[in-house]
Order: structure tokens, then C-alpha cells, then sequence
DNA sequence: ATTTCAAATGTAAACGTTTACATTAAGGTT
DNA sequence: AACCTTAATGTAAACGTTTACATTTGAAAT
């Protein structure tokens, strides 16, 4: 080892950040900005942005419980000036309200994000085909009223899902109406809610698609003090397959998404829009997701020994 | 509204963070170390960290996945510079370790580690009490092999746990062995083989005590899959009281601790060392545990609606 | 030994704030 | 009107790096 690196060591000497940050005119560092977060499905991603930001020493700083536009407007200009680059996961935001609250120059990439044709890097899970599969996947099990626990009105995920279902209801031999839709807001609470509103529906939908695990886990547990059986008395499926799915009693048919992957792609997007400022061509990348057949549809029985 | 400050928004004036930071000698940011970030738990902890800092204007800087002790040296070094104070969430750090690689005035919490007499903050779950205390609860319902799902064995919530655990099953009438400590690792996967193993034993434990709620969960699929009724055959808890633990089948006696509550004391307590540097007293917070009755020990059926 | 080029070293300005201090202005008291 | 106190304003140094540029040094080539 180098003398110099030898004393720097030995006077325990490193670096001032901030001096380091003014002179360089960089940070090191992209932001994360999020409505909330809860379950699962957060820890994911942010588990996916974490390991892949360290991996190119770079850092992350997240803001969450942003649940207003005023709030992640806020929060934007905050967080802007303390970032190369920042991730974007919010419904509230539009491009307009980006443009008037960035520094113009700021690399952003939104992940599950509604972009209106916006000349943004954007991240999008395959939410439409997902959810077709898995209520077409229901269809073919022979139930013809299939009920839908919607997410939140204004999510965008949740918007897709919706589309997805009532499209591959009307292209099935089930029975299309709103009044097998039924609102959620992706807790397992608003689910469980929406599950007892469904057992009273008459007639009885014999099968129900949550807009995500959380919210079937809740279905499922409402279904479950009311004695209806899963999959025999009606089937169930969700979307995300998070890990605690296949653990639950019955496992639990979804759509699989390799949810940390949306942070690995989300950081090294960003990444390379950071590096590149230039030439960087902006794009949107859609993340395939995949229907996962377990218990709960009434497939198969599963032994995952 | 005064000229200069409509002035300053026309220009989209903002300062310079890094200037600032040079100048004041402070970065306005704390940073959070975790092992893994993996479920609900961390999940929750990270939100009431989020909620709290934010509330005084402080931003979260969050490291992840460092599972060794030479990742956390390397991590809490790189870290040390950028934040104003420091949450360390590790098995692998002792007191040692944090001198040796922080500079000596930086203000520290340590969250559920193990904290031998140093002078350090501290938080921790009442582990002991809380595994004494649903343990107990097993015992009184007349089980007398109860069996525990041991945590990672350098955890010192597992530490605790267990030796709850143990102290509970002398005090009682059931019978004391070794031989019903069965390994685990906080992971449902893990819970799952443990589970299996567990219905080998002969006699069978006819209660099992999983040294958390992911693990009790993995351990139900296990024993599901192999017909085994919960609690009919076998009773069943688990600890942390996650947001999903109300909601499986059958819902889930646990340990109630207050999750993100540790978050938000842990960020108070370093709020309190930081802008109290030098007549700052530390000390050590125990956070206090409550055992939830649910299905899952035999106690009743729940109606959460 | 002189020239040429590259490499090593040294110097100083810049990065954009904050803060401490000095100066000036203003207001109130005798 | 002279004096004191407080407030407002202005000035300059400091924060700890990086980087661009100038200078010196060293080595290779003629």
C-alpha cells in the first residue's frame, strides 16, 4: 500500500462530503420519492434500488407518505437540490407539475407512473396483460361472475388492472356488469370490507380478483370468519405475487412481478440518464408479469417441500 | 408576502444544499443501517423513521443489506460523512466496531442490538418479557411439548426470544428439552423445513412458539400442507404482530410490539443527541410488548369485522 | 548536451452558502 | 444637540474539496 494511503488511514482522514458535493457539483446520492410506504411490495423495491445504487456507490435517500399533489410537490423541491437524479413513484404527479417544481436539467425516471406520452424515462409494470391473464385464467375454471376488488381510484396500476379485467371478462363467457367491481384502496382492511359486500351481493360472484395480494389476503380473511371456502365456495386470485404468497392458506394464485427487479431497472435507468445527460434517450420500459396458478383459483394442490 | 421572497420563487431560486452543508457543518440528514430489508417489519420501522424525520425537516438516508461485519465497517464509513447522525439496526456491530470506524462526535442510536453496558443509545423490543409472556399463554392452554422456531442465532432479538422461551417453559408444567429448539433464520422458507422437522419428532410438540410472525407463517403452510390442523393438531405463535398476522388463516397469536413506533423513538432519540450534543444523556429505551390472542393458539374465533 | 514531450508537482480560483464582525443608520433619552 | 442603544446593512473570511492551469522535473530521443 501506498505511504499516502498508509497516513491517510492512520489520521483516520476522509473526505468532507459537502465540500466534496459543492466542488463537484454532484452528489452521489438519487431520491426516492414515494405515496407511502407499507407492505411488502415497497420493501421490495426499495430492496432491488438499494443493492443495485450501492453496487455503483451511489446513495438513496427516500421520502415517502407523500399522499397529496401539494405534499410530493414539496417534496420535490426538497429533495431536488440533494440529488443526481431522482425516482418517481407517485400518482399524483403529472408532467406539468414535474416541469414547474425540477430544475429542468434533473434526470428522473418514473416508475408506476401515469405518463401522458411525456417525454420521460418511465417504468411501468405489464399491469393490462397481467390482469387479463389471471381473470381469463379464472374464466377457464368455468365461473362466469367474476367480481373485481378494485385499487385506488387514481392509481394508475390500479387503472390497468381494472382495464385488463373488464376486458378479458367480455372477451370470456362470463357475465360483464359494474356491479361485480367493487372499490379497494390495495389494504387488506378496504378488502376485507369490499369481501363482505361481495358474499352479500346476490346473486354471489363465485370468483374475485384483487387488485393486489394484500388485498386478496384481506378477501380471504373475510371470507374465511363468514365460512365461505377458498377455492371450493369462490375462488380468489390477486396481483404481485409477494413473497408471503405462497405461504398463506390457500397459496395464492397472482400475477407474479419481479418486484425488486422495478428497482434494480429504476436505479440503473436513472443511472445512466445521470451519466450520459446528454445523449441519454429517454424511453419507456413495460416489465412483463407472469400468471402464477396456485391454490386459491382451485387449480392444484400445492407442496412446495 | 414580502418582495424578495416573490422575487426569489420568480427566479426559482433554491439554495445549494451542498454550500450549506460546507457552511453550517450540518447536513440536515440522518442515516439509517440495516442488516436486510425484508417484509412488513422493516417496512414499518422505515415508515415511522420517514414520518418523524420529516416532521423536523431531516431526510432519511437509507443503507441496506450489509450482512457482515466487514460490510457494516464499510458502510458505516462511507455513511459517517454525509448525515448528522447515525440509527444502526446489526447484529454483527459492537462497541468496538462503532469506535473504530466513526468519528467519535457523531451521534448514534442503536436499534435492537445488542448493547454490552456501552455508553450508547439504545432501543429494544422487550423480547424476553414478550416471549415469556405468549409462551406462558401456550402452556396454560395444557400443551406440555411446546417447540420454538429459533431466530438467526447472532440476533440478539433472538437471543432474547429464546431465552424467554426457556425461562417460560421451566416455569410452567410443560416439559423442558433442547430437543424442541428447532433452528431458523426469520424467514417463512426457513420455518417452513423447521416445521417439517418438527412434525417428526417423536412425541410431536403439539405447540410451536416461532421466534417471529414471518416464520410462523411459513411454518402454517408447512403444517397445512402436511394435514396438520392449527391450532387442532397444533398450536401456533409467532412475535412482531405484522399488519398481515389479523388477516391469514387462522389469524395469528403473536407478540404485539409497536413497530414503527421503534422508528419513531429511535429518530427522536437521535434528533435529541444532535441538537443536544454536548449535556445529551444516553440511555436505553425498552419498548414494551402485549401478547395478542388470536386462532392460532386455540383461543377463540375471531370476528374482525 | 540539447531538445521535446510527458509526467509530476504546485498554485490559485471556484463551488454557494453562512456567520462573525464592522459599519452605518435610526430611534429614543437626557 | 449630543449621547447611547438597537437595528439594519454591508463586508469578508471560512467551510474543504476539486479542477484547471502553470510550472517544474524527469526521462527519452536526437
Amino acid at each position: 500500500m501506498k505511504l499516502v494511503k498508509q497516513v491517510a488511514r492512520d489520521l483516520r482522514y476522509s473526505p468532507n462530503i459537502a465540500a466534496r458535493s459543492l466542488s463537484r457539483r454532484r452528489t452521489e446520492t438519487i431520491g426516492i420519492l414515494l405515496p407511502d410506504l407499507y407492505g411488502e411490495f415497497f420493501s421490495e423495491v426499495i430492496r432491488g434500488m438499494d443493492t443495485t445504487a450501492r453496487q455503483h456507490k451511489y446513495h438513496l435517500i427516500i421520502s415517502s407518505s407523500h399522499n397529496s399533489k401539494a405534499e410530493i410537490e414539496a417534496a420535490l423541491r426538497i429533495m431536488s437540490g440533494r440529488v443526481d437524479g431522482l425516482i418517481i413513484m407517485s400518482p399524483h404527479i403529472d408532467a406539468s407539475a414535474l416541469h414547474s417544481n425540477l430544475p429542468g436539467a434533473l434526470p428522473v425516471v418514473l416508475l408506476n407512473c401515469h405518463v401522458d406520452g411525456s417525454n420521460f424515462d418511465a417504468i411501468n409494470i405489464d399491469n393490462y396483460k397481467g390482469a387479463h391473464g389471471v381473470v381469463t385464467h379464472l374464466a377457464s375454471h368455468g365461473h362466469k361472475r367474476i367480481a373485481i376488488i378494485k385499487g385506488t381510484e387514481e392509481n394508475i396500476d390500479a387503472q390497468e388492472r381494472l382495464r385488463g379485467y373488464r376486458d378479458a371478462i367480455k372477451a370470456s363467457s362470463a357475465e360483464y356488469s359494474t356491479s361485480y367491481e367493487f372499490p379497494g384502496d390495495f389494504t387488506e382492511a378496504s378488502a376485507y370490507k369490499a369481501a363482505i359486500r361481495i358474499l352479500n351481493t346476490n346473486p354471489q360472484p363465485t370468483a374475485i380478483f384483487a387488485s393486489n395480494d394484500a388485498m386478496a389476503i384481506g378477501a380471504l380473511s373475510a371470507l374465511r370468519v363468514h365460512n365461505t371456502s377458498v377455492p371450493g365456495d369462490i375462488a380468489l386470485a390477486g396481483f404481485d405475487d409477494i413473497p408471503i404468497a405462497t405461504y398463506i392458506t390457500p397459496s395464492l394464485t397472482t400475477v407474479r412481478v419481479r418486484i425488486s427487479d422495478l428497482g434494480v431497472l429504476a436505479v440503473k435507468r436513472l443511472l445512466e440518464a445521470i451519466h450520459n445527460k446528454k445523449e441519454h434517450a429517454r424511453r419507456r420500459i413495460v416489465l412483463g408479469t407472469e400468471v402464477v396458478a396456485r391454490e386459491s383459483c382451485g387449480c392444484t394442490v400445492m407442496h412446495n417441500d
